[in-house]
DNA sequence: TTTGACCTGTGAGTTACTCACAGGTTTTAG
DNA sequence: CTAAAACCTGTGAGTAACTCACAGGTCAAA
């Protein structure tokens, strides 16, 4: 399998192969007279091994850790586990702000009801914004000042 | 005021009022004779706003935008009310994607319960991962290539 | 007056990709 | 058989919103 046979196998796009291969995910062999990388279907599975594992949350270093791991024939398991249950809080505590930041833009949304659309006060909003109280540190999208 | 002042006033690192200038959602006056920046009571509430717009999910271009409709004594509402709405909806699948995410997350964490910590076939959490059914596209946090 | 704390602008690092570029190879159509 | 299309290669830049580091200038206190 070429580059491009094993992105569409796996649904993802090319570059991301390359990206991972760059990354030591993938150790695909090369071909040595045109020097074109070479993948089978273990390359396939560990690629889409990572994209699941992308998808639960794991940064492409502990995917990678994980890989090797299992490339040294010792149990990844603990330390998935691990990460795994670092993660679950994780995304427990995402759910948890999101769901106060809801609660907070509908209430916003209620007082926004009783203004016309084209108020000629533009401060309005702004000062709605800008009392806003000031609540959680924010969700990890937007910010890694994070505490970990 | 200076950079240093401001930024503790708003409780953000220096660096990030820079960056504010820099982006010119601040234009603090400068002191000719050592090229300092003034900051004034104004430019304190620009940047508490665009704090607080951030932790809305506001981009910094949004941001700007409505700062300079302000400016230009334009009323900011509607538009403003578009981003806000679009931004609740966003919030709203997030919250919907990370509660399937965690129902998902849960069902693996019991089926982990019934293997002993350090067993010996490091591929059974992987196969559980391979075996993850194709979810979601992805929550907006790791994630880029989302459909906007 | 000298230290230390601040200021300046610029450039690089972060994450996980994606895209563009220039040049080499292989496949396919005519 | 050849020319064009489609793929390959490595490298470098762009994304968002900062954060940090650097080198050199300025200023307040001891």
């Amino acid at each position: 399998m070429k580059v491009k046979d094993i992105a569409e196998a796996a649904g993802v796009n090319p570059d991301t192969v390359r990206f991972y291969t760059r990354e030591n995910l993938l150790k695909p062999t090369r071909n040595p007279d045109n020097n074109y990388q070479q993948f089978d279907a273990e390359d396939l599975r560990r690629l889409r091994f990572a994209r699941k594992a992308r998808q639960l949350g794991f940064s492409l270093p502990e995917i990678r850790q994980i890989l090797e791991q299992a490339d040294g024939h010792h149990s990844p398991c603990p330390m998935v586990r691990d990460v795994f249950q670092q993660r679950l809080a994780e995304v427990e505590r995402e759910i948890r702000e999101l769901q106060e930041l809801r609660q907070r833009m509908t209430s916003a949304m209620a007082a926004w009801q009783d203004m016309p659309d084209g108020t000629p006060d533009g401060h309005t909003i702004c000062r709605l914004i800008e009392h806003w109280e000031d609540p959680m540190p924010s969700h990890r999208a937007d910010n890694q000042s994070e505490e970990h």
